[in-house]
DNA sequence: CGACGAGAATGAAACGTTTCAAAGGTGCCC
DNA sequence: GGGCACCTTTGAAACGTTTCATTCTCGTCG
């Protein structure tokens, strides 16, 4: 009944030392700074630690040196394809610098949002990359004092970086584009308008109407309670419900936007002939829709590798000050949005 | 120019322990058997806690004890949402342990993934659910005594747990549900041969197809060299070349399968009414898509759930040895294969 | 020929925990 | 009143590194 049982690896620095026939901070030297050793000894302790196949306990190395591998980043909701773009593209700065990511969801939820917070500060990461979910979070990063960088979300003061993308233009962007197209009566299918994106898209939606010299009431504005593609489809009937038909939705969401997509669909309705519709973020999948959907495209990987060379920099031996960089985000004009009335 | 800089946390379990006023072990004590402490003086140490914010390190911890609390993940490709749904099916499980999940992405290169093994390795994580590019990537893992759990392929041998779905099972449905439909030229767009699901689903196609009373030849095999739409499409233009044009296509994907339906939409070619399409996986975009695509569904979240539950329990002080789990796809019938053929 | 210095290697302290044997205290029973 | 058992608490060792002051070994210069 009884099985071999192996261990995780016995063996240690010490082992290693012995074999080569060096002492402990040799081995060390040899590892971390190999100038400092003669090549010599450095090819017999290099020998040593393949023939044992040791393997440095990151645990006892930051213990002693303070210093973790390993960055987190929290996203809101990694079931939305835009947030993994922006992971990669962190994932892709931190490779360049021999750190590991450690990626999770927060789910949009505080007490999940918590409990990895909880988690990276025991971990004592070396710097947290999110996307918060309310104020709360950050505090408790900042009392802890672990170094962070805001990913798609503006720094309220400067104690911290952030990367995001001007939303506000974004929704100006894409209500322009639909005046421009003549639509005059459009409906913003937003997300929860407790999240500041969805309120800054908003702004610049309402922003574009009033430049056109349009009452602010040409705007409807759905919230719904998720950006997915659920939420899209319920907010999709809902429109099609409504008194005075828009002509024209502005979603905050790729995903709300297929949502709504595929509720006109169900229902009758032509895309664009009958009620166009703009997208945001531009995932992939948004080319690939049914109709593919014009969208307000933000630089994904570009915000995720900006955030982690901001964090690295930031939690380097010589700490860089926090900075605020605002993406402009762009309009990919596709077929859903094409004019299409006299 | 002299910023105060804070540190990560200095107040140690010494610091708490002068602040209540008893010893570090019973700090020590009053955090890991509660106990063994009396309630008064664990109302002391609590409150100290609270008082100084201490917050555990997980590194000393660890160095001591043995045991980490994180559980790693490698990925095949994040931007496929099934993957995301499994990261999330493991999330849960580890959540309910009190672990933390630490995601990452091979993106299908073996550089990467022994990158992502050895930081695995130096963390001396818990423990690794892998789906791995090939055999190397195990070997490694084996050779460390790394306790690992394989997801969406089958173990060769019984050193290792593995989670997945019956592959064969899955190409046989989707191909017999077209033969049904009244489909005798078929195409399957495959992703990369070499991957053992690809080819799996193949033989489960060939398989219905031999079934049906219908030479092999029935089945042309388009293989591309990435999971992705972009394939996809290209995957789809080659189809429209083809001397005699089948009228159905099965794809190893969903992603592949979006990007086929796209190609088939810009060449005017109708779905289903030309040509049948089914995918695989049943991701949520599948549902979305242009017209609704017909899937085999794979419990993604209860393939992530149920490794890492296996992943714990073989961890576990009293280690459960290795099973080998496989669950059975489903078919999901959308528009995409609705017969309209006489 | 003696002293000096550079380069290489060593040994021990320190990091923050857990663990475990041992010491203190308290109350009970005989 | 002494002995015993039990519950708390303590102190020190151990985990695997890094770091730094120290020692050792030569070669070179005056």
């Amino acid at each position: 009944m009884s099985r071999t049982s192996e261990r995780p690896s016995g063996v240690s620095i010490k082992d290693v030392a012995r074999h080569a026939g060096v002492s402990i901070g040799t081995v060390s030297n040899a590892l971390n700074r190999p100038d400092r050793v003669s090549p010599r000894t450095r090819n017999r302790v290099l020998a040593a630690i393949e023939a044992l196949g040791y393997v440095r306990s990151d645990s006892a190395r930051q213990l002693r040196s303070g210093a973790s591998r390993i960055i987190a980043m929290l996203a809101l909701d990694m079931t939305n394809p835009f947030f993994v773009d922006v992971a990669r593209g962190a994932e892709q700065a931190a490779e360049a610098e021999d750190l590991g990511v450690m990626l999770c969801n927060s789910d949009q939820d505080r007490r999940t949002e918590n409990l990895y917070l909880s988690l990276f500060a025991e971990q004592r990461v070396r710097g947290v990359l999110i996307t918060p979910t309310g104020e709360g979070g950050l505090e408790v990063l900042r009392r802890q004092g672990i170094p962070h960088v805001l990913v798609d979300r503006v720094t309220a003061d400067d104690r911290a970086s952030s990367v995001s993308v001007d939303d506000v233009a974004g929704g100006a962007l894409a209500v322009r584009h639909l005046l421009e197209s003549g639509h005059a009566r459009i409906a913003y299918v937003s997300g929860p308008l407790d999240l500041t994106q969805c309120r800054d898209r908003r702004s610049g939606a309402l922003e574009a109407i009033s430049d056109a010299g349009l009452p602010a009431d040409a705007l409807t504005t759905l919230e719904t309670a998720t950006l997915d593609v659920t939420a899209g489809r319920d907010a999709g009937s809902r429109l099609l419900g409504l008194p005075e038909r828009p002509t024209a939705v502005f979603c905050a969401n790729d995903l709300l936007a297929l949502g709504v997509l595929q509720a006109l669909f169900a229902a009758g309705v032509r895309v664009p002939d009958d009620i166009a519709i703009v997208g945001y973020d531009d995932i992939e999948f948004a080319a690939a829709a049914a109709v593919p959907l014009t969208s307000v495209r933000q630089p994904a990987r570009l915000i995720g590798r900006t955030a982690a060379e901001l964090l690295i920099r930031e939690t380097s031996p010589d700490p860089a000050r926090p900075q605020r960089i605002v993406y402009q985000p762009e309009l990919v004009v596709r077929r859903s949005t094409l004019r299409q009335r006299s």
